[in-house]
DNA sequence: TCTATTTCAGACTATTTCAGTCGTACTCTA
DNA sequence: TAGAGTACGACTGAAATAGTCTGAAATAGA
């Protein structure tokens, strides 16, 4: 289909959850897998995929746990997916090796290449600290914004 | 993931192809199949979902096939995704009946919901005119300035 | 009216992907 | 040094996807 997968969903809400507690001691991942009703095994092979891409650092031994690796801003929603679920691409053509059979008479791979790279654009604009304030006016009023031209011609 | 399914895919082909073949007859689905190197079979299935969303009009019998229904520029590729693939959706969160077992908590869901829009707004762009419409300049510096927009703030 | 061609519909199978679990090893801190 | 935690890979079962098959109905042309 054209979906998140639940893991890439997991990473978000970790991610957020570690933005809203970036001031007090790290996060172990079954505080944060209790927290939203997920098992804590998953939760914790999420965040380490987190950690692999240095989204998040990992603190190991009793008291341990997760924190951001960098400041909530900088951090987009593009680099948790991708961390989780690898390379977003829409296609299985556009990837770089030729492995979509008909090369040359798939005519449709480089227009859709050029989609790709918009809805990378999307992803990459939103960021975990729009994902943790809670409703502020800025932030949405500007998604919304996008809409609009996305949508406008 | 994050990927068409093949199924759209190769719908997007079709479209295409009927765009690219209007004033002449319809064209049957082991046609289109065989230009492309796809089963003929599935190619059908694909088709069939296109006209029973009134994307294509099909027309039995022998020296039958299948023409577009509207013009290619009033098509979007968001009209042939959905056609195949049902709803675009990001997250399983975001559809109206909650099967998001963790609704009050799962707090990501309201921010997504605003992306989902954005990337509706990308795919509902596009049209089958623009893929098929070989390299005009025109349409690609259009999508071009709607990435940097994007990517921009 | 007969035949060939083509769509239509749905059941069916096979394959791949995904979610989630388990076990074990390693690493800290108290 | 014991307990709490991460690290990592192998494994399983379930679900989505891809693709096939069969039998029917519609149509054009001989």
């Amino acid at each position: 289909m054209f979906k998140l997968s639940k893991k890439a969903d997991y990473g978000l809400i970790a991610m957020k959850h570690l933005a809203n507690h970036r001031q007090q001691h790290a996060c172990s991942a079954s505080e944060i897998a209790e927290d939203y009703g997920i098992s804590s095994m998953l939760m914790a092979k999420v965040l380490q995929k987190l950690a692999k891409q240095n989204l998040v650092v990992a603190k190991h031994g009793s008291s341990g746990g997760y924190q951001l690796a960098k400041e909530p801003a900088k951090i987009s929603a593009l680099e948790v997916i991708t961390a989780i679920d690898g390379p977003v691409l829409i296609t299985s053509c556009v990837t770089s090796h030729g492995n979509c059979d008909a090369t040359d008479r798939c005519s449709i791979k480089e227009p859709l290449q050029r989609v790709n790279e918009s809805i990378l654009g999307v992803l990459g604009t939103v960021t975990i600290a729009q994902l943790s304030e809670e409703r502020q006016e800025a932030s949405l009023v500007e998604l919304k914004g996008m809409d609009q031209l996305a949508l406008s011609r």
